[in-house]
DNA sequence: CTCATTTCAGTGTTACTGACATAC
DNA sequence: CGTATGTCAGTATCACTGAAATGA
């Protein structure tokens, strides 16, 4: 009928619910500014990873950015063709292979990471710093907290 | 190699990273403990909603639910299957249907909420009860800022 | 033999897009 | 006419599952 878009109350008490919404509009601030990019949060994620622990196997980068096997697979793939990373065979384990980041792929982590730093400012525009560190800091909490308990990772496979 | 599964500086640093973490979490906890009844996310969302402001249209109930209109059909659909809710057309604008909570529905919401007040608990497990309001404010003015703020909206079509 | 790694194909939830018919 | 509603089909991202082949 009118323009109500208030939330119910069952669903406002609920902090799912809020850290749900708050990272729908991150998750759309993202795909909106990569995407104008040709990006997306795997590459940025896996690039990340290879700047500061690569090179490496593709078992490890998916612990390390928190992305399941098969979707390192698909991504590594897409930067490799782009000659932002190179994949190739382990010679000391033959299952393996290392991938590491290109000159190229490091620009383009440069360019990315810009374009998150401006996210952040938009997502956290109404806090003041310390509120954001607040903010930032009982995150951490909870993510190191169910990062070592039993709470299902994301990686697990 | 080993079991080296932290995050580089890059993500860590990024709010956008930590609360997108969080909410995966999350989102793994309310389908683990909703799917052990049935259950998905858009249906309580979709009973809650019933619940507080019903009988109401299904364009109103997405806009209070954060839904997209079509998923408010499907969701609607599968809860009046399972005796849930009610769908019929409204006799005074006749593109709308009038959907409203069944006893049945009541009783399943009920249920759902317990449920998620246990996935509330478990997730906010390390934090001090002066910690989550802390938390819940932060998220809740984020919220309302980008609610009324030029960030796109899940239910925008 | 067991376990780890890579790859492939496919699923599921949520979110979203475009189109259409209908009706205000 | 433009706008709103409901429905349908399909897509995208991320997350995840199962299986196969290879090799430690």
């Amino acid at each position: 009928m009118t323009n109500a878009d208030d939330a119910p109350a069952l669903l406002l008490g609920k902090p799912t619910w809020l850290v749900n919404q708050v990272s729908g509009y991150a998750h759309r601030l993202l795909a909106t500014h990569l995407g104008q990019v040709g990006a997306r949060g795997y590459h940025f994620r896996t690039l990340a990873v290879l700047a500061e622990f690569g090179p490496i196997s593709q078992a490890d980068l998916g612990r390390h950015a928190q992305m399941d096997r098969s979707d390192v697979t698909a991504a590594v793939s897409e930067l490799a063709a782009d000659g932002l990373a190179e994949r190739v065979p382990d010679t000391s384990d033959r299952r393996r292979n290392v991938v590491s980041i290109t000159q190229a792929g490091r620009d383009r982590l440069r360019q990315l990471d810009q374009i998150l730093d401006g996210v952040q400012e938009e997502l956290l525009a109404p806090l003041t710093a310390e509120e954001r560190s607040a903010l930032t800091g009982l995150l951490a909490r909870l993510l190191s907290h169910h990062a070592t308990a039993g709470t299902p990772q994301p990686w697990a496979g």
